[in-house]
DNA sequence: TCGGGGGGTGTAAGCCCTTACATTGGGTGA
DNA sequence: TCACCCAATGTAAGGGCTTACACCCCCCGA
């Protein structure tokens, strides 16, 4: 008479010879019951091999935030402290968090609309996936927060100061004499690295020098950095400073310039963007920014719950800090 | 009249003269409904700020299995591949990722027990819960991998092979001509740590040498590696070759032979563990062991579906390979 | 001896959807 | 004009659990 179906809370109950409620309280442990009920019930739940189905737990005990955030490429350094901040908050909160990390899958736009059909909420960064499918999102009515990505509609964004710091690298390479300088990445790959290089563009404007120029990388890897860098090298083309996308281009960036033979920063100054952890620890050490990855974690997750509880929030910008190494030329030459 | 509890299907039905049944099937999409229905309907959930409620969805739809993926600490560019093969492999089967960092909280053996409850599996990393939490999770009965640690009770274990690896790699030392060997990291912090440590003494015993010595680290990161190395040389200690635990380590290491006026690899071999992305690009390029990060996860991911089915799985262990470039001697020397 | 008080259990009402099946009614062909 | 068909919609049965409340029975005190 066993039946073929999965075993349930009824299963259980009929083989001990006892009540679904019974069964219940066993289960939640505090409840008052019988030891030798108990027994028989622990031992019906053994024999069935039984395991509460956590989605009608969760419904009866009309409990159980889940929200969720999406990432391009979980490998940047960049993103495990954002992470770490958004789940320290959830987790107090005692929300689940669903991570999707769309990887350059082709078919992300889907899997993110159908994340947000298994969440409460979800903090779309940006250059995951295309703005019309934010759009999409935002029309679902799915609470929603953007980080590091520019606000739509009534979905508030978080970002770094990027414009701002953009500003202030480049005029401290350009007071350390640097005249020419290159951006290394390619700015229309993400919101944050078009921002970055137009702080570049304006300092450079500000200071009265030429438009600089840009050498595109197919990705944000070190590896990425080092072809493209060296191929520039290569072509011939003079410049003293690379202004890079982030640490990791830059690492390789540092390579490229070694293996052609010029010191950094004597011959070639080269800035990150980031501080990851092994920055300071590059040779030479990396001049970087600095931007409150764990905050804006941990900010961006307040800010879902409060879509979530239907309140209005506003977007949310988080100064960023200029790392001054040595990869730029401080404590080299003493310009500045 | 209206209700001051959150809106459900019936009281959009209600609201828009319609049976839950209509609600439902203008929801679905796909099932045909009268175009005026359809607006009348539309036009309730809107003014009722209606979502339908995930869980109920899911339960009625009896869908949605949700599994996690459980690690110390996100940072690691280690972990990021790892988490890209799981996910990969589970977005397929439209299954919900679920990822916790661990992080050192205090708290996470009640965190894991805790999320033990609301997903369907979970694969568990090694060095992220104490032993006797393993085996807790596994007398709950949820279905259980365990990632690059030994297996427990009827749970399989996933692993890469590094006992062999580390006895290959510290061989390549000893045919560089190294003598002194030294392991920099805490062995006892995790699993492959231990493992990798306990490599390296076989090696150096089979090579009629004494027992290396370890040089304790607070942690994975650069600056430990950097800190723990450079108060070791600053003691005076000796030896010609380090064994870090990974590349962020080593990377930390290299800096601090520097700073003390040693030329890697010339004065001292510095070897690292993982083949983050950016170990090919430090100064000089550094030998490593990379192991299948993607496919650990990928695999694991796979092991869990099985396990969840009701399966046994065996334990697995996959190869890695010896990455040399410069930091070991390749290049500079011509021993080995 | 009888009323009261609990401890231990059962009953049934949710929680909020989906969906198989039943029902209705207007249009069509003969 | 009437049977029939099908599109549009409703009814109700789950899906698997929690929990308020009712109930029973045994023991104790008066």
């Amino acid at each position: 008479m066993t039946s073929p179906r999965r075993p349930n809370v009824y299963t259980v109950a009929e083989r001990a010879g006892v009540s679904i409620a019974t069964v219940s309280r066993v289960l939640s442990g505090g409840e008052r019951v019988a030891p030798d009920t108990r027994r028989r019930v622990l031992d019906a739940i053994e024999a069935l091999q039984w395991r509460p189905n956590r989605l009608a737990r969760a419904l009866a005990q009309r409990g159980g935030e889940a929200v969720a955030i999406v990432f391009t490429d979980l490998s940047g350094l960049y993103y495990a402290q954002v992470i770490n901040g958004f789940e320290q908050h959830t987790i107090e909160r005692r929300a689940a968090v669903l991570v999707l990390g769309t990887h350059g899958r082709d078919d992300s736009e889907r899997l993110v609309l159908d994340l947000a059909e298994r969440v409460d909420g979800l903090v779309v960064m940006g250059g995951t996936v295309p703005d019309v499918a934010v759009a999409a999102l935002e029309a679902s009515r799915v609470p929603l927060v953007l980080l590091a990505r520019p606000p739509v509609g009534s979905a508030p964004a978080i970002r770094a100061d990027n414009r701002r710091s953009a500003v202030e690298l480049a005029a401290h390479l350009l007071a350390h004499g640097r005249r020419r300088l290159v951006f290394l990445g390619d700015p229309g790959s993400s919101p944050d690295g078009a921002e970055r290089w137009e702080g570049l563009v304006e300092a450079c404007a500000a200071a009265g020098l030429p438009r600089p120029a840009t050498v595109a990388t197919d990705g944000f890897e070190p590896e990425h950095g080092h072809k493209a860098l060296l191929r520039e090298l290569e072509a011939g083309t003079e410049f003293d400073a690379v202004f890079c996308v982030n640490d990791q281009v830059a690492s390789g960036a540092i390579r490229a310039a070694g293996s052609f033979g010029l010191e950094v920063p004597r011959d070639l100054a080269v800035t990150g963007w980031d501080d990851i952890p092994i920055a300071a620890h590059l040779v030479p050490p990396l001049t970087t920014v600095r931007q409150p990855m764990r905050e804006l974690g941990a900010r961006s997750a307040e800010m879902l719950f409060e879509r979530i509880a239907g309140r209005a929030v506003p977007s949310l910008t988080l100064p960023t800090a200029l790392i001054t190494r040595q990869s730029c030329g401080c404590g080299v030459d003493q310009g500045g």
